[in-house]
RNA sequence: GCCGAAGUGGCGGAAUCGGCAGACGCCCCCGAUUCAAAAUCGGGUACCCGAAAGGGUGUGUGGGUUCAAGUCCCACCUUCGGCACCA
């Protein structure tokens, strides 16, 4: 474990040190001593089991939430970060007079426990409840300010049921539905994945390559929210780091521009028959170029594609390319230097404005996915059409050429190597020649929408959200199918539709639900008497997490999801914590259903729209890695205590082989790179654990875990300790008439480390900056008691170390409860902390009548000196010749110019 | 390619409104204490020149604005993250 190379020391284990006379003192900072009694206490008490508002009460009231963990197995160093940052947070705002919510739970349903089945025969259900418990008790010592009467599992029926109810409400309104789609397969996992579960082209959870197939499956209508979902953005400014607006935004993908239409040709209708009756729509940002327009491409999948495969002109030839195109891996198809293949259909369709014969053509790089599926192609305009048509020899057309320089000459199509891309003026487009490209965009749009072949419109790059698992261990999809294939919702009285717990798990044969013997037999809700097959699929494990934050606010309600009421007067989230993995999944599908659900009537209609007021990602927990190399210079990882001191390793078969240290990586089980948790509480206490996370970095920022930092942390808890010990040992003297220069200057410090303390939990989230005003704080409070000890303490400085030790313990509580709550117990304080105010800041005492400021000549710093804070310039200056150091600088030359700020700085120009 | 964030000592980082760059911590060095060590306490610690006093340089690079720039403006470089044949 040692990474210092000298032998680490253990605070908890260590035997009492002894005093020079070989007495055992009295106090020592022992957080095995101190830790589980305080826990204990507060458990008892019920200190953080927060009360619902009643109906009609006003509350001031704030509600922090940390991402709600899966029950992996053991907690991790991430975990606690988040949560540390969460408690601070938490413990603040309740000390600050709010009624705060602060739970926690599990989102419990996922293919891990499936894959644990597999691998060890455990069943999900039991895989899963083991997990909580053991997570549970890991959290318990880190002394989280958790209501846990609020926990909740969401793989239990209290909970799922709910999430069914509101299922069948969304069909209902047309916002579930099903379809026939390509879907995303992955081929581990046995299922289908959304949009957003695809990385790369590989399953967001296990990295496995992920197919197109055609499917019959249940999809969230997404799309409709989604000009909501983009604006709602806007007011998420200030509060969400700017990162995920911008990654939310992306994923929107919202682009204005137009749809047109082009007719199809006598011999296409016939080939077309009912797949583009009406012609065939293209989506452009770029109506401006439409005279340049000399062929249009369709996607593979698009129907005419089909159509022109079947019975076209150049079948045979389409049908290849298409079927090409089919096995091709969506990650092939979409690489940046995949060739622009295609084939020409054989058929035509009419330009909008000029009726010319246009040449229809398949090409693999248009997506079916987007816009209509069709795009209109303009070499001369489009690098994408350009590079289509140079490699098929089609004709190039070019209408657009620069605005500026006035005069400057249009690309020529012969000569051109890459297609001009950018806004100009336009040409060769009749009557709508030397009009700008933005104007010209409107107009031309304009006009085919009086011809009712176009129109303005908007594009999302978001999908629906396809929310069918072909998995066991999530909710089951409340849905029966008559015998007429007929798909319904299953009655309300129903429900829930319980997830079947005898079912055999092997990993093969696709959904254990299929096979079970009875589950998908169901009545058909119309006549009970007739038989209905019930649906074996179950939801994407998303949906769980895109409603827990209100489930939270009544989780033990049994007449809806939640309580309306008290959901409305506990929501929005005022401050949400969590990775930034999540910035697009969870956030976008929570923000989702948090709209829905106020739409469905869930939540009273003018509950705010947005759930989670205020967002912060926290950063990834890193650590450096560590290897020996085998045989063939392949690393072989090592946890870092089967390091030794001497860099050399003590793993089983590599004793003493020499280490090799590798680059600071995410905490991660395969680099072995971790460190747990338990160890950390049991070696150091949960207090230093909390200090250190959230000293070590600011909390966006990535922390590298070292174990040299967190002894620092532990040495300042310990500072604490003796410093307030000590303080705590001086005999009381009389209050002082007139206080010491010392002590005012004390006091002063005290009261500003409480106001930056007070900010930079409360407004600016940076809470490395707040621990170390309190490093400061205990810097000038250890030697001032040392001298108080020592001798006959000024008038007044007892009074104010007294006074410090008192607030420090108040400030320190958010961070390290346990030590805080000890030593205010050993005060005059009585009860928690927490259950008491946030102390004020004596403004008074704060203000600093004198400060320091720098004297400038020529803008270089060249001294120092002491002025009242609101001294004239005069004073400041005639204070500033005094200095020996800024008087050899200025010497008797004059003062061109003086810039003087009171209390900030004072510059002279010679 | 587009969007976003960030570049500050040996390291993590601070500087909140344009006003003394490097707070606080780690590492390292010196001293006190100790039989000795650990712990603790005190001191030092951006870089270069200098014995010192002192001087010079310095917040990714190059310009600019300003009495004054880590902070504002312009151009660029690098790193990280997201999206990406999105029409």
């Amino acid at each position: 474990m040692t990474t210092s190379g000298r032998p680490s020391f253990r605070p908890a284990s260590l035997a009492p040190e002894t005093t020079p006379e070989g007495k055992t003192p009295r106090h020592k900072y022992e957080p095995a001593q101190i830790e589980p009694v305080w826990r204990s206490r507060w458990k008892k008490s019920k200190l953080f089991e927060v009360r619902d508002p009643k109906p009609g009460e006003l509350v001031d009231k704030y509600y922090v939430l940390e991402m709600l963990p899966y029950p992996s197995g053991r907690i991790h160093m991430g975990h606690v970060r988040n949560y540390s940052i969460g408690d601070v947070i938490a413990r603040f705002q309740r000390m600050r007079g709010k009624h705060v919510l602060h739970p926690m739970g599990w989102d419990a349903f996922g293919m891990p426990a499936e894959n644990a089945a597999i691998e060890r025969g455990r069943h999900p259900a039991d895989w899963t409840h083991e997990n909580i418990a053991t997570m549970r008790a890991q959290l318990e010592p880190l002394g989280f300010s958790y209501d846990w009467s609020r926990e909740l599992a969401t793989c239990e029926p209290e909970y799922y049921k709910w999430e069914q109810l509101i299922f069948t409400r969304m069909m209902e309104k047309g916002l579930a539905y099903k379809k026939s789609a390509i879907a995303n397969w992955c081929t581990r996992c046995e299922t289908v994945l959304a949009n957003e579960q695809v990385e790369d082209g590989k399953c967001w959870r296990c990295g496995s390559e992920v197919q197109q197939r055609e499917l019959d499956q249940w999809f969230l209508r997404i799309t409709r929210y989604a000009d909501e979902l983009l604006e709602g953005l806007e007011a998420l400014k200030g509060g969400w780091p700017d990162q995920v607006l911008a990654m939310q935004r992306n994923w929107i993908g919202k682009s204005f521009g137009a749809r047109i239409r082009f007719l199809l040709g006598d011999e296409t209708k016939k080939v077309a028959g009912d797949a583009s009756a009406d012609g065939l729509d293209v989506f452009t940002t770029r109506a401006d170029t439409l005279l340049g327009v000399t062929f249009v491409t369709v996607a593979p999948e698009h129907p005419l594609a089909r159509a022109a495969a079947t019975s076209g002109p150049n079948a045979a030839a389409v049908q290849a390319f298409v079927q090409k195109m089919s096995k091709l891996r969506d990650l092939d198809r979409a690489a940046d230097d995949a060739p622009k293949d295609g084939v020409f259909t054989g058929l035509h369709v009419k330009h909008p404005l000029t009726g010319a014969e246009v040449p229809v053509w398949v090409g693999s790089f248009v997506l079916m996915g987007y816009g209509t599926g069709a795009v209109m192609a303009v070499p001369a305009h489009d690098s994408r059409d350009f590079a289509f048509a140079k490699q098929h020899g089609l004709p190039i057309k070019v209408v657009i050429k620069p605005a500026l320089p006035a005069g400057a000459p249009a690309p020529d199509a012969a000569t051109m190597t890459e297609a001009f891309t950018e806004y100009g003026v336009m040409f060769g487009s009749g009557e709508f020649d030397g009009r700008p490209s933005d104007e010209g965009k409107k107009l031309v749009a304009a006009k085919l929408a009086a011809m009712k072949l176009g129109e303005e419109t908007t594009s999302y790059r978001l999908r629906d959200w396809l929310v069918s698992r072909q998995r066991y261990w999530g909710c089951p999809i409340p849905v029966v199918y008559g015998e007429d294939g007929v798909a319904m919702p299953v009655p309300e009285n129903e429900l829930p539709v319980l997830l079947p717990r005898d079912v055999q798990i092997t990993g093969e044969g696709g959904s254990p639900l299929v096979r079970h013997p009875t589950f998908s037999k169901a009545k058909d809700p119309r006549d009970p008497s007739k038989p209905a097959r019930r649906e074996t699929d179950t939801f994407d494990t998303f949906w769980e997490s895109s409603w827990y934050f209100l489930r939270y606010c009544s989780p033990h309600y049994d007449k809806g999801p939640f309580d309306p009421e008290v959901a409305g007067a506990w929501m929005p989230v005022d401050q949400y914590i969590g990775g930034i993995e999540h910035a697009v999944m969870h956030l976008l599908y929570a923000r989702f259903f948090h709209k829905v659900l106020i739409d469905l009537g869930f939540l009273p209609r003018g509950a705010a729209r947005e759930p989670f007021k205020s967002l912060l990602t926290q950063g990834m927990v890193c650590m450096q890695t560590s290897y020996v190399k085998d045989a063939k210079g392949m690393p072989l990882w090592l946890y870092p205590e089967q390091v030794d001191e001497n860099g050399k390793a003590r793993a089983p078969g590599y004793e003493g082989l020499p280490v090799e240290t590798g680059r600071v990586e995410k905490m991660s089980k395969s680099k072995k790179n971790v460190v747990d948790p338990d160890a950390m509480v049991a070696k150091y206490g949960a207090d230093t654990v909390r200090i250190f996370m959230l000293f070590a970095s600011p909390p966006e920022a990535e922390l590298v875990w070292s174990e040299a930092g967190i002894e620092g942390a532990y040495r300042f808890l310990s500072r604490v300790f003796r410093t307030i010990r000590d303080i705590l040992a001086l005999p009381k003297t009389a209050p002082a008439i007139e206080p010491s220069g010392e002590a005012t200057a004390l006091r002063c410090k005290l009261h500003q480390t409480l106001q930056r303390v007070t900010t930079d939990i409360g407004e600016r989230r940076q809470f490395n900056t707040a621990i170390s005003a309190m490093m400061e704080l205990v810097n000038e409070l250890v030697p001032a008691t040392a001298k108080v000890a020592a001798g006959t303490p000024s008038p007044g400085l007892v009074d104010a170390l007294k006074e410090s030790a008192e607030l420090l313990v108040q400030m320190l509580s958010p961070f390290a409860p346990h030590l805080a709550d000890e030593l205010w117990s050993t005060m005059e304080g009585e009860g928690f902390l927490l259950a008491r105010a946030w102390p004020k800041v004596d403004e008074d005492a704060a203000r600093e009548d004198h400060v320091e400021i720098g004297v400038q000549i020529n803008g270089k710093v060249r001294g120092r000196i002491r002025v009242a804070k609101d001294a004239t310039e005069e004073t400041a200056l005639a204070l500033a010749r005094e200095e020996a150091s800024i008087a050899a600088h200025l010497g008797d030359k004059k003062p061109k110019k003086v810039v003087y700020v009171a209390g900030r700085i004072l510059n002279v120009i010679v």
